[in-house]
DNA sequence: CCAATAACGTTCAACCATGAACAAAATAGT
DNA sequence: ACTATTTTGTTCATGGTTGAACGTTATTGG
């Protein structure tokens, strides 16, 4: 009776869930190791991408990282030619995150690789199910971070 | 036209995947502290729970983590009683891994508001769809760790 | 106007994770 | 039997991540 839990649909799909996403998070790591990137570099463009002009702190809560994490990594990529933070004029606290050209045109080459990787480990789910995937997820981040404290 | 992948369900979807992953993985770290637990730990018991005996080696590969870790982690659970480490008779390299009384007992509690949380948000999915999302993810680690070249 | 509070970004010390290099033990090939 | 290769676990230097404490700037309340 001491394994009970292993026989729950829903326990035992969320560590297959955990233990893919590590096994993938791995192999994209390894996968960006010839442009110089790690994933924490990958996902902070992808998102000041998305969203352009966005604080540290806004970056922060997407990534759902702590601020410290950011302000260790930025300068290395700004350094590189990749972001460029401008202080905002109305709030001398924040600074203003933009992808420089060569950032944008380095972000293209990685998400091709990572729109690869993911092609490939999806290839046997058809888009039905993937959305059902996707659903599913986008759920479970609002019953974490939605009654989330702060 | 530059967003297209964005547009791509495989991706967009995958992308939750990890998101809420992170984010549970957060939350679970959050609430494994009364126990003085990481979810490293917890992970580790968990699988020595599963195959009592196993090798640090077998251990990682299951972990998807380095030999390394494996050997940085397990002296502080030893220390703590959780942990039993028996050499192997026949073969003088590997070492046996076995949960103590007070390991397993542990591991409930732990379990238990692993279970807890996993509950919580996988709340709004019915157990079909989260067979549907664990299978998905299943073939995501084949996919990944299966064909791995190295 | 002025003090108290909150928000943004930074610094720092502590902890984790990693991969390369290593010693010991087992296995394979001859 | 004997050397070469592989496997297991450890050590160590490096780099990533975190939370607390801090300085600076905005905002709130009187």
């Amino acid at each position: 009776m001491q394994e009970t839990i292993w026989d729950n649909p829903r326990f035992r799909n969320w560590v297959a869930v955990a233990r893919a996403c590590q096994a993938v998070e791995r192999a994209l790591s390894q996968a960006l190791v010839p442009l110089g990137l790690k994933t924490a570099h990958l996902d902070m463009m992808m998102n000041i991408h998305r969203h352009p002009g966005m604080s540290q702190q806004a970056l922060a809560d997407k990534l759902l990282v702590g601020r410290s994490n950011i302000t260790m990594l930025l300068p290395q990529m700004e350094k590189r030619g990749l972001v460029r933070r401008d202080a905002d004029k109305r709030d001398k606290r924040v600074l203003r995150l933009f992808l420089t050209d060569e950032g944008d045109a380095l972000l293209q080459k990685a998400l091709k690789i990572h729109f690869e990787l993911v092609e490939r480990i999806m290839a046997d789910t058809p888009e039905s199910e993937c959305d059902v995937v996707g659903k599913a997820m986008n759920r479970v981040v609002e019953a974490v971070t939605g009654p989330r404290n702060g």
